[in-house]
DNA sequence: GATGAATGAGAGTTCATTCAT
DNA sequence: GATGAATGAACTCTCATTCAT
């Protein structure tokens, strides 16, 4: 599993190297153009979770990545195109963890497990990619919403090919429609999301990413065979037909 | 149901009423304050939900309300106290909505099944309300943030009660932890969350708010059942124990 | 004649009024729309010309038109559209006063005379209106430039259309060809260019208009009209041939 | 004539030279400074004349004359002193190619004619130089506008003195005051300037620099002749004395 | 000698906000 | 009560210029 953001650099001591390459002050000057375009992208990903596409700056982000902001632009042309590359960055990693934890030839509910702890894994690995993935996709009216919803969906799709394929593992009898194999895949990567931001908020008792993935699994495959053995939940007594 | 944000008046053609309030450039002047504040509210709701919150200006909210940006400050203080407005008035609805539809004497699936079904119905009915509680607020580390979070911590308990209900419908045994029934309640509010959102995105099959209702309670229903007599899903081959 | 550049209002002091509408501070505010567009007109004139279009700050335009950089970008919406404003301006204002100048029924040699004699005097009172047509419209690269040159075309059309007149006014014998009418009309515009500059320039006699137009008759009329009636200069001894 | 202008080195191919000279990648390295300067001055001249001076960029310049950005500095120090050099080298060449054609014993007329041709046979060959030296240079104030003022008076001092020759060459009755004469000098060089202009203008018809020079003999010299002898243009009808 | 890496300073532009009428 | 006039502060982005290798 390489995931490009695991090597954080932000504000991380550098390879010391050899005597001189340090300044008396202590700053390390003239790094390769590779490092410092990720101590960007680092802090980048921290100050636009922290703040918002529009209100953090590139100041912020600038001062945060320990370089100066000519040199940012220098190096990813605009705050448009550096956003751009933090979700293309922050995504792939996502789909990385997740897709390497799925082994494709073990049984639906084992892929399901495994890929839902990577996915506990990572996010709370990487809080501030999942937060901009979660949160920014959604915001309407900036020009980058359809890279992100992209990406969003990429992640959809994977979730709705695992429920496809148990329902391929189950019989085929009463299997549910398309639309509801969606509908679903959507009902579990936002219950995901949910568990991710629970999992990772201060309060509350810091589950294990091994922990959350079993309490979603407990309440959502149970729901996942039923559904696929054509079961449905129906009201015992129907309530009157009058709302939508 | 008595909800604030149900009497939309952006653009509407205000009734005529008698002759002499009208001035001869046909601009209706001198409304009482409470019509011009709720005129106020919806512009900035619409406007919030198209934009975001930095990127709305104050001047395309007034000029959509129909008054001089000045006014908008006079009633509405600032950006910042106009949006946590915008935020109380969408979220009392919502809660509104959702609780007026549980009787607290029904069965507790009645009461999950009816709650989700006003939810998806209110939500879909005010997209605009919704995106702000569901993306807008959560981004900025502003001080509005809390505010959406208590929303949410609302909502979260109502269903936890629930949960914790249908535990006590059930038998004792095996019934789960306190940290399970809070985790699992938030899984729930997200999977509501998320199909909420996919429910009214354009693309797709646009679901009738029964339907997803009913998506959402196939899946979860059996495994709260599950969940509450004590059954867990546990891998049949246990993976190696490499990950957290 | 009515020039709207007649009514400098740069650093003039503003009309009193009633008591009560000057700051203790001795600044007016609150000034109609029409006449801050006209100071800030004249501080943009200023500033442009000393400093040419790209060198010009918005700062300095803004700080010299006694008002804040907002105020300007509200009215007059860019740099771009600025500098747009007073080329037209300036051009329209020069126009109008060499037109205004010139009786249509007069005799050709008076034209040119009344011509020239309100050009020298009004380039001499509005040198910098003078410099942004005569020194930025050739400017190349720039967006306006298109809109100044075609102003500028204007000027030499008039000219050329003085001296196509002066054509008809005598016989039609040896009459130049349309392309040395034009040539004459640039050489004539650029003569009175210079002579404008050198008698507006700080050192030397400071002449009067009329003295500069009276010398720029001397030289010109006559050649013109021997022009006209087809007699050419040439060389005695023509010179050997070989240069291009 | 030896004009270091002449020698355009722009993006031509190096002459080859030794095997060795060149590195594997084909670009050469360790030319004689000279040769890097001249390059860099065509480029500068190219851009300069392409964009003005603010808009040029030490960048695009650094490019176009193919070496790197400190090695500019390390040559020609600054932007303005690398404008400087350009502004200098140019008007040297100017001077050089028409006093280089002024036979000193020649007749008036003669050295008239052929210093006038010269000029804009030079102009029309370095419309690059030319545009520097007529639009570019006059708009700043910065320090550099000295240079080109100084440049333009050695031109009207030679015009000047072509004229004082005119005068003693004809009789002294009516001879021209000095101010008459500086006058008329301007009036000649603005007007060579304009059509200097007009004639490398991409519109219109592209008369050769003998041409063009002959349109402006065939205008100034009878004028001057009258002139010298004299005779003035004055109002046959002279116009009421209102204006300045 | 030549250059990739880096920056201080300042440009144009926008926006939330407030007077003064 | 309602508004046209006005601004301080901040933002994105660019550029001439210099190190350190």
């Amino acid at each position: 599993m390489t995931l490009a953001s695991d090597a954080r650099t932000v504000q991380a001591a550098p390879a010391p190297g050899p005597a001189g390459r340090r300044r008396a002050g202590g700053k390390v000057r003239r790094m390769p153009r590779e490092v410092r375009e990720r101590q960007m992208l680092d802090a980048a990903v921290e100050v636009f979770a922290r703040r918002g596409y529009r209100a953090a700056s590139m100041d912020e982000i600038a001062e945060l990545a320990g370089v100066s902001k000519p040199l940012v632009y220098l190096y990813l042309q605009s705050k448009e195109e550096l956003f751009g590359a933090c979700i293309r960055r922050e995504a792939h990693a996502l789909m990385e963890a997740v897709t390497a934890a799925v082994e494709p030839d073990a049984p639906a509910d084992a892929r399901l497990w495994n890929g839902l702890r990577a996915f506990f894994a990572h996010t709370a690995d990487h809080p501030d990619g999942w937060a901009l993935l979660s949160c920014q996709a959604r915001t309407h009216g900036e020009p980058f919403t359809p890279v992100v919803a992209e990406l969003r969906q990429q992640i959809v799709d994977v979730v709705t090919r695992l429920i496809a394929a148990t329902c391929e593992d189950a019989g085929r009898a009463g299997a549910p429609a398309d639309h509801e194999v969606s509908g679903l895949a959507h009902a579990l990567v936002g219950a995901a999301e949910s568990l991710a931001g629970w999992a990772n908020s201060p309060t509350g008792a810091q589950p294990s990413a091994k922990e959350t993935a079993a309490t979603l699994m407990d309440v959502a495959w149970v729901g996942l065979e039923n559904l696929v053995s054509g079961r449905r939940w129906s009201p015992t007594a129907p309530p009157p037909e009058d709302a939508p």
